[in-house]
DNA sequence: GATTGAATAGTCAGAACTGAATAGTCAGGA
DNA sequence: TCCTGACTATTCAGTTCTGACTATTCAATC
């Protein structure tokens, strides 16, 4: 129901087409969830099934005509509800990139660590990403403080393996 | 790729059946992805049909039949490749929780720090559980060090959102 | 005023995933 | 010895998701 959540919370600040939802969440909330084109779709109308959003058909100029979504009253509720439910609960998260720790040690330590160091380079770069996004209104600089946060604890702990990954070796 | 990587590696180290594999990996290896049954076997299947693993079929006693799956040699050298590929590449966490967060200030001040009272009771729970896991074996062990140092990372951080939430009550 | 590349907007066939059900085993109690 | 609840093992029907595609507009270049 993130994903809901998300759309429906936009939608209440501005009705939006589908396209451009997809656009924003990509843009600016891609530390939060994954959102396919086809998937926002998808959920578009499964919304719009249920009665939380309503289409409208808007055509401007010579553009093909567009579906603008609007939040209905049941979405409304709906919105209050997830966000709630959201506030109140850890959702676990999971460390895909954890999977090739676990195998580590199936690696000559040197080989490893070559690897490890190539991946230091990524976050790295994905830190200084993130301290380079503008400052955003509202609780949306919440969410990139956040993303701060766990990159720069993430770099100090890939250093603290690498660390120890170098003592191994000697 | 994750899973299979993690399939892969688990009956590189040992044959198994899918209720193992499943039951190894969601005791386990919870921190790193989720793994549903039916996905297990599908997954199974799959590798399968591409000849990185075998089947066969073991009776025993007067039990009902057992998969019990073996790595091929190409197995071994898929294993090889993506636990290359997941070491040197740095993975994006998707922090669903944040969803919620982005939409804070659309609740009074007063209510968002119960709801995220909540979260930090639960939060502090799971913290607890992951102090309280026995040590493992080999590189095992960093899978837990890294959930033990993000689930304190994200208690600090949690507890800085709510100082700044209750400073702003007043 | 034609051509091209980028951005906008959406669709669909098929792949991936899972809730719920099925079916057998085993240990322990009535 | 029969029943029950917990465990082992798998399957299937249906839902959810996405790679790849279509199609239009716009702006820039030739």
């Amino acid at each position: 129901m993130e994903r809901e959540l998300l759309l429906l919370g936009l939608l209440r600040q501005a009705d939006m087409h589908g396209y451009q939802l997809h656009e924003f969440i990509n843009q600016n909330m891609a530390s939060c969830v994954e959102l396919k084109k086809p998937t926002a779709y998808y959920l578009l109308d499964k919304m719009a099934e249920s009665g939380w959003i309503t289409q409208t058909e808007i055509q401007e100029g010579n553009r093909p005509p567009r579906r603008v979504y609007q939040v209905t009253p049941e979405g409304e509720a709906v919105f209050q509800r997830l966000l709630r439910e959201n506030l109140a609960a850890h959702l676990p998260q999971r460390f895909a990139g954890d999977i090739g720790l676990a195998f580590l040690d199936s690696l000559p330590p040197a080989e490893a660590r070559t690897y490890l160091l190539e991946r230091r380079k990524a976050l790295a770069a994905e830190v200084e990403a993130a301290q380079a996004i503008p400052a955003h209104a509202g609780s949306m600089q919440l969410v990139i403080d956040h993303l701060r946060y766990h990159l720069t604890a993430e770099l100090r702990w890939l250093d603290e393996v690498l660390h120890h990954l170098t003592e191994e070796e000697k």
